[in-house]
Formats: structure tokens, C-alpha cells, sequence
DNA sequence: CCCGTATACCTTGATGCTCTAGGTATTGGA
DNA sequence: TCCAATACCTAGAGCATCAAGGTATACGGG
């Protein structure tokens, strides 16, 4: 399968989850869910790849964790952004724009709109 | 200055490199140089990173290394495109467009058309 | 009542890419 | 004469992702 979307998601899962977030707190077994059905499958996210993610993007002040009850009963820690995580997706958000803007440039063709 | 480009280049830098090379052999200084005015210097391609890159790329079989005289008269190592490389290049092309949809899709923004 | 599946979390080690920071040599212009 | 630009190269560190393992609970079917 050579180099799938797999070496691509580098720099980027944390853009995504930071996203993902934006919309409410979610717990890390639903992020990766809610990526993979949002994006058909074509995202798929590890969970060797999500909680050390997560466990990161705590430890820098972006998002806050607390323990909860998930919607099947059963107990799921839950992430949120703090202000910090807010200002980060903003920031993050834009230097992604910016790259794939050249990125294009140089390729010359368009994401495909599927 | 954060999360630059830097780390979204993980993965696509193979990419940018085989598309440089459709339009003909170049050597290593004059692809990075390309890349950078080609994306007003938005992409900046560290040596660090392309040299490695030339040998990972020639040992996969993807391009052609020879020795010739620069534009300026210096010697310099020409890449070209082999048929794998083409072949790679396609693939590699359809992966990316498909996984930048999809985060599009999730981030619900459009990369920047400057 | 048992068992399999889905949910939900976590960790270790390996892999592999990019960067930092060094290095060599040549050319041309100030 | 000296500096900047051209052109190549490398070692080591940092860091993100993945593969592959593990635990525990809830629920439904048989």
C-alpha cells in the first residue's frame, strides 16, 4: 500500500482533533469515531496514534480532560478545549491553510471534492 | 512561531519533489529553489531534508541521479524522473488529493487560494 | 448463563521523516 | 582579498505515527 494518507496525517491529527473539539467535548474513543464516519472511512486514526496525541495536546495546555459517563453507560474520560487549545486551532488552522495553498500551487491540481 | 509548515510537510515532501521533476531533471539546489519561489517562499525546503530525500527517493527507484554543469557552470547531480517514479507520482497525487478532501471536509474550510 | 462483540482506555517499541548544525568546494563580484 | 551565493554532503536529535499488544465493562444472542 506504499505510503497511504497514513505518512500524510503527520502534523495534521492534531489540527483534526483540535477540530473536532471545537464543537464540544467529546471522549477520545468518539473523536476517532466521529473523524472516520465524517470522513467516510478515508481517515482512519489509530488509538496508538490518538491517546499519545491527546496525553500531548494536555500537556501543552490545549485541551482539559475530565472523567464522565459516555453515552452507552459506561465511564470515558472527555476532552475540551481550553482558550489556549482555542487560540492554537486558530493559528494552526491558518498555517494549515497557508501550506496546502502552496502545495497546490505547486501541484496543480485541486483536493478532490468526493 | 509554533507548529510551522515544518511539520506539515511530513509526507507530502516526496510528492513535491516527484512533481518538480515532471517537468524535466534538476538537481537538488535548483528543486529547492523552485519550490521556494514557486510558493513565495512559503515552502522553504531545508538541505537537511532534500538530500535525504534524493537518496531515499534514487534507492526506491523513483530517480535517476547523473552528474552535468549547472546553469551557473558548476557540477552538479541532475535528478530525473524514472517510469516507477511516474507511476509513484500518480498514486502518490490521488492519495493526497483524497486525504486533503478529506480534511477539508472536517475542518470545513478551503485552503488558502493567495 | 455464557460468550462474543463493541465500547473505551492504555502502553511499548520500532520506524521513519525532518531539522539543526555542522562541513567541503567553487564562482563571481565588491 | 573577502564575502555571498551556488552546490554538494552528513551525523545526531527530536518527534509523530503505527503495530501490536493489554485491561475492563456492557449488552445481546444463543
Amino acid at each position: 500500500m506504499a505510503q497511504a494518507p497514513t505518512d500524510l496525517l503527520q502534523g495534521t491529527l492534531d489540527l483534526l482533533i483540535l477540530r473536532t473539539l471545537s464543537w464540544g467535548p467529546r471522549h477520545g474513543y468518539g473523536i476517532a469515531k466521529w473523524l472516520e464516519e465524517t470522513t467516510a472511512e478515508t481517515l482512519v486514526i489509530e488509538e496508538g496514534s490518538l491517546y499519545p496525541a491527546l496525553y500531548r495536546m494536555e500537556r501543552k495546555g490545549w485541551i482539559e480532560a475530565e472523567w464522565g459517563m459516555s453515552e452507552l453507560g459506561r465511564k470515558a474520560k472527555f476532552y475540551g478545549l481550553t482558550p489556549a487549545g482555542r487560540r492554537r486551532f486558530r493559528e494552526h488552522l491558518a498555517a494549515w491553510q497557508q501550506f496546502t495553498g502552496a502545495v497546490i500551487k505547486v501541484l496543480g491540481v485541486e483536493p478532490s471534492r468526493a
